[in-house]
DNA sequence: ACGCGTGCCTGTTGGC
DNA sequence: TGCCAACAGGCACGCG
């Protein structure tokens, strides 16, 4: 279930291995999957990633088509099981695999000083032609082609909250103030902040003391603040870990990353809290599984 | 306008 | 041991 942290170690894996690559094809295996941009893929052919990059819980590939056309962007969103892998050329389509983009120029398995996890080294593929698949087991995922004129149109991204690493607590804590429903199901709102998910949401209203069914709008602000300042150091500290792999997700390399080791709530519902001693009690809050401590998270 | 419940999906898990 | 319901959950959608 990547989100932020994990999203941002996708791309970060997955820069240094397909920018600079020529398109040479598409398979779109799943059709579904190309939920938008259908029209554009002729362009796709020939175009060159110029960059690779996330924005909220989508990794973005950006493209120049050839003749000097407009750029366009692929946004991708991974939902609970997208995946993405760097294959060899001609490797066939795996049960799970949805798109497939034929890359010319690639540099697979190429080392990123951004994540101390990647394998490092030369190009696996030395004539640097490879495959990106783009797989996902439960289909939700989906790839959005647009040019820039199009983004405007997408209700879902002109509505995306603000970056919480790229925003000060101050000014997140009065964008977490004033709904009339549970904190959790802020912290959960894409439109109030963009890029958590289930598991960040638990984890920073643990280290802000916090009840995840509390009223949002009950909470004052120095509260939120620290919830914000939590939030940040939470998501910091997994990108630093390179995400949290809890079954499916996976970085571009193929490799799981070490935050789930630092869970101090998520999934670790009816086991000791770490700081307490209480047990840590399950349920549902804003629709989702969620854990908390009685004894830390009181109101 | 806002908050909430449901559907979309398929593999894994746990209870009987 | 085998079956099957419950579960995982981001977001679009419909409802009140």
């Amino acid at each position: 279930m990547p989100e932020l942290p994990e999203v941002e170690t996708i791309v970060r894996t997955l820069a240094p291995q397909i920018t600079g690559a020529e398109v040479a094809g598409v398979y779109i295996l799943l059709p579904k999957t190309l939920a938008a941009g259908a029209e554009y893929l002729p362009q796709l052919a020939g175009a060159v990633i110029t960059r690779v990059f996330r924005r909220a819980k989508l990794v973005m590939v950006e493209l120049a088509p050839g003749g000097g056309a407009a750029p366009l962007f692929m946004a991708f969103h991974l939902k609970m099981t997208g995946r993405f892998f760097v294959h060899p050329a001609g490797t066939a389509p795996l049960k799970h695999t949805r798109l497939i983009f034929d890359l010319a120029g690639a540099c697979p398995g190429r080392d990123d000083a951004g994540c101390p996890r990647v394998r490092g080294g030369a190009s696996v593929f030395p004539d640097g032609a490879a495959r990106l698949f783009f797989d996902d087991m439960r289909t939700f995922g989906y790839c959005r082609i647009m040019r820039q004129a199009d983004f405007a149109l997408w209700p879902f991204w002109e509505a995306l909250g603000p970056e919480p690493l790229e925003t000060a607590p101050a000014l997140l804590a009065r964008r977490f103030q004033g709904h009339n429903k549970s904190i959790k199901g802020v912290l959960l709102d894409q439109t109030v902040v963009a890029g958590v998910g289930n598991i960040y949401a638990d984890e920073s209203l643990f280290q802000a003391g916090i009840h995840p069914a509390a009223k949002a709008s009950s909470l004052t602000l120095p509260r939120l603040t620290a919830l914000a300042e939590a939030l940040q150091a939470i998501l910091r500290l997994s990108i630093e870990e390179c995400g949290s792999s809890i079954r499916d997700y996976r970085d571009a390399n193929g490799d799981a990353g070490s935050f789930q080791n630092n869970f101090a709530v998520y999934g670790r519902k009816g086991q000791p809290c770490r700081r307490c001693g209480d047990t840590l009690i399950g349920g549902t809050v804003a629709g989702r599984g969620t854990v908390h401590c009685p004894g830390c998270q009181k109101d």
